[in-house]
DNA sequence: GACTCCCTAGAGTATATACTCTAATAATAC
DNA sequence: GTATTATTAGAGTATATACTCTAGGGAGTC
């Protein structure tokens, strides 16, 4: 793999693992055995690598919410965004865990971000009336439909957040894919008082397969 | 004020203002015109600071959610939940900004703050049942209330963020309490389904007034 | 072999940051 | 007044961080 890849690919793991804050381009270099020297051959400054990681996520997020517009949409369709969605999330969670920051150190990634989430408050409205048009839940009036994409991107975008400020042991065990995608139990949440009665033993069921199970929290030991 | 309590305020502001990230212990001196000495004198490091602020946060809300258990709940004590708690979030909204890495530095900060989540979650799962039981909303099984909960306090916690990253313009203007406020909008949008007959024109009014307007946004010159 | 171009090493730097130390001053107690 | 304690100033420090600079290696081309 060529180098400008590696460290691509090593600050995003980095950055996940310990968040943006806590990892130094020194580190970057370190933890792939190069000069600091050569990774600044490759990148002008951080913020560079952080926008190129960005442009990624941005582009398979994307790629998950093409909404095809010339067929109905199923629950499998419902299923395959809301899980890639929340893949996404955990590919590049480090993003939102500093996003402010992030925003504020870099114009061009601001500018991208709020069109990015334009983007995905379309595809989730887009969702939601393609739903009503495939019977799976009853038609709202435009302006509550935007209100509600608002308020799934709002549930998606800080679940993470949640789960591990609020949640998650304290160890450095950290968090799991499968404990962030309980996260779509909480969005199925939104959507249930507006189910059809054709789908809702259906999507409830979708929905109990992501149940949280109560965790014992461990007695530390001491 | 005794200099004790002028560093937790200026430090409050300049956190607010500029992210705590981006504020440090001789900003906050200076600020005051005190030596970083003095500052140091009156507080271990910054972490102390912090966590002081965080407990009188803390305090706040406890005080705004402390529901009374003997009497029926009213449209009035909604409205005034709400407004209280979006107030606590502006005066305190450097918090939820940084929030991972503070509970990442300072496990006091991260026990407490888990401990205050609980709360606000059993005092918004209370407010849901008080508000059946005066007939503003249908009783829903205790499941649905926990997760309808987690999902009011998702959307409270995650909006100033919402605002600050895809919403409010890129200038320095910032935030403003009002638009913080549009947020009540969208928690009663959660709340619309589950309305009795009864109420659901009052509610539908009173989330009117937070709905929000429109900003156009200003072209740039240049 | 010489030239060029891409890539890399690694020492080094300017700046910032959280925090310390000493000494002096103000406030209070007796 | 004197002793004691609380408060403050301000210079200073150890460490970290993002980033620079110079020198050179390796591979291909003529």
């Amino acid at each position: 793999m060529k180098t400008r890849d590696k460290i691509l690919l090593a600050s995003l793991e980095l950055f996940n693992e310990r968040g943006e804050r806590n990892v130094t381009t020194n580190h970057i270099a370190a933890h792939l055995a190069i000069s600091p020297g050569n990774l600044y051959y490759h990148f002008r400054n951080k913020s560079d690598i952080i926008y190129e990681i960005f442009q990624a996520y941005e582009k398979l997020v994307d790629y998950y919410l093409d909404i095809p517009e010339d067929r109905a949409l199923t629950l499998d369709d419902l299923t395959f965004y809301l899980e890639s969605v929340f893949d996404g999330l955990w590919s590049y969670r480090f993003f939102h865990r500093d996003l402010e920051y992030l925003l504020d150190s870099d114009p061009r990634l601001r500018r991208d971000y709020r069109e990015f989430t334009e983007r995905c408050l379309a595809a989730i409205t887009l969702i939601f009336e393609k739903m009503a048009e495939a019977g799976i839940i009853e038609p709202q009036p435009e302006e509550l439909r935007r209100a509600m994409s608002l308020n799934v991107w709002l549930v998606i975008t800080n679940w993470m957040a949640y789960l591990k400020t609020a949640h998650a042991a304290d160890g450095p065990s950290g968090l799991s894919l499968a404990e962030l995608k309980q996260g779509i139990y909480q969005v199925l949440t939104l959507e249930i008082p507006y189910l059809t009665p054709a789908y809702r033993e259906r999507v409830l069921a979708l929905r109990e397969k992501y149940r949280p199970r109560r965790v014992a929290v461990e007695p530390v030991a001491g």
